[in-house]
DNA sequence: GTCTATAGCCAGATAGAC
DNA sequence: GTCTATCTGGCTATAGAC
């Protein structure tokens, strides 16, 4: 692993964490056994450091999204295959939504810029879908928007609140594990349900 | 209002949009419209400042929750209720949910030892509740917590998530409250139709 | 109580040896 | 490319006048 690549992972664990106001370029070189002048030397500074670890945990999440939302299955297939194959993605990144999510907030100019580039998730295609199929009587009537909502709510929101989660049900790490697990195949189906005719 | 007053909004402003790491004494200060030494007469440092900021506004959250966790209604009943007069209070506390969420996130040992207390939103009595019309065949047979978890995420998580769903779905702060609007009544019955005998 | 001025510290950034 | 040592600025916090 190049002295980069160490920094780089590094910092996706310490800023994933804190946040970009909470790191401490300190913090990430000890995580990645380093000295604090090599961060400098290899990233120029920590705004640059931030920007490409905010950038490559974006760019994760957007293209499988369009590659699911885009695809020729139907409704329910798709949201099958989104809530199954996300939260299995997000199992392995548990910190990503969160992460997002809040720098979204405290930084909203920069990453609106993000959300206008070609790679952003695209819902056209799937809002388009889903008019159709409520106009062939396949689904019941519904807001295209609020039904997106919900299957990102659904499939996001208990990671993207982890702690808050953990505290409200007192559940251990390994119990919570098991119940994102169950959700991979039990929430498609919940949501099916709330819109099939 | 007094000094105190203005402080503690000028702070809860400020510490809700930047978080405890990204705020800054000054800012809290201009917001307030006073100088900055005053911050620390009245509430003695930065920290205890954020604790003041950050109680008063979980102990909003949690004592309506219990209210209707615990009322006498039926389960279809309590989902009205909760995701109706949840959303509405939430319009008017929009950064609240992602502020909670961030920093229950960057400080979980401080949060913790708050969800030990009485006054923790506590779902016990819900969940029973659940078990119990499900074993009468009212509810279709799911994890009651998985179900909590729904519900929750339905209603909080656009909230939390404001900037990318705003981004995603390329709406303008109007739209997007008025989508929330519409969410008031609208969730309540997609969750009771994914669930309902 | 409210201000100005400043102490003291900490973190990001750089210089320069190797 | 990697380190040690150091600079510099900014931020929390306090001292002290009024």
């Amino acid at each position: 692993m190049t002295t980069e690549e160490k920094i780089f992972n590094a910092a996706r664990i310490i800023f994933q964490k804190k946040g970009f106001a909470g790191a401490r370029m300190q913090e990430i070189a000890d995580q990645a056994g380093i000295n604090k002048a090599m961060l400098h030397y290899c990233f120029k500074n920590k705004e640059l450091l931030f920007q490409a670890v905010f950038m490559n945990a974006f760019s994760q999440l957007a293209p499988q999204i369009n590659e699911i939302f885009n695809s020729k299955a139907s409704v329910f297939d798709k949201i099958r295959k989104f809530t199954n194959s996300y939260i299995s993605f997000v199992i392995l990144n548990p910190y990503l939504p969160q992460f997002v999510i809040q720098e979204m907030n405290n930084n909203p100019e920069f990453v609106m810029s993000f959300l206008r580039n070609e790679n952003r998730p695209n819902p056209t295609v799937l809002i388009a879908q889903i008019e159709k199929e409520i106009a062939d009587s396949i689904i019941n009537p519904i807001n295209p928007k609020q039904l997106l909502i919900n299957i990102i709510a659904m499939t996001v929101f208990p990671f993207a609140a982890q702690m808050m989660v953990k505290g409200m049900l007192q559940i251990s790490d390994t119990e919570f594990t098991a119940m994102m697990e169950e959700r991979k195949t039990s929430i498609a189906e919940q949501i099916i349900n709330s819109i099939k005719r």
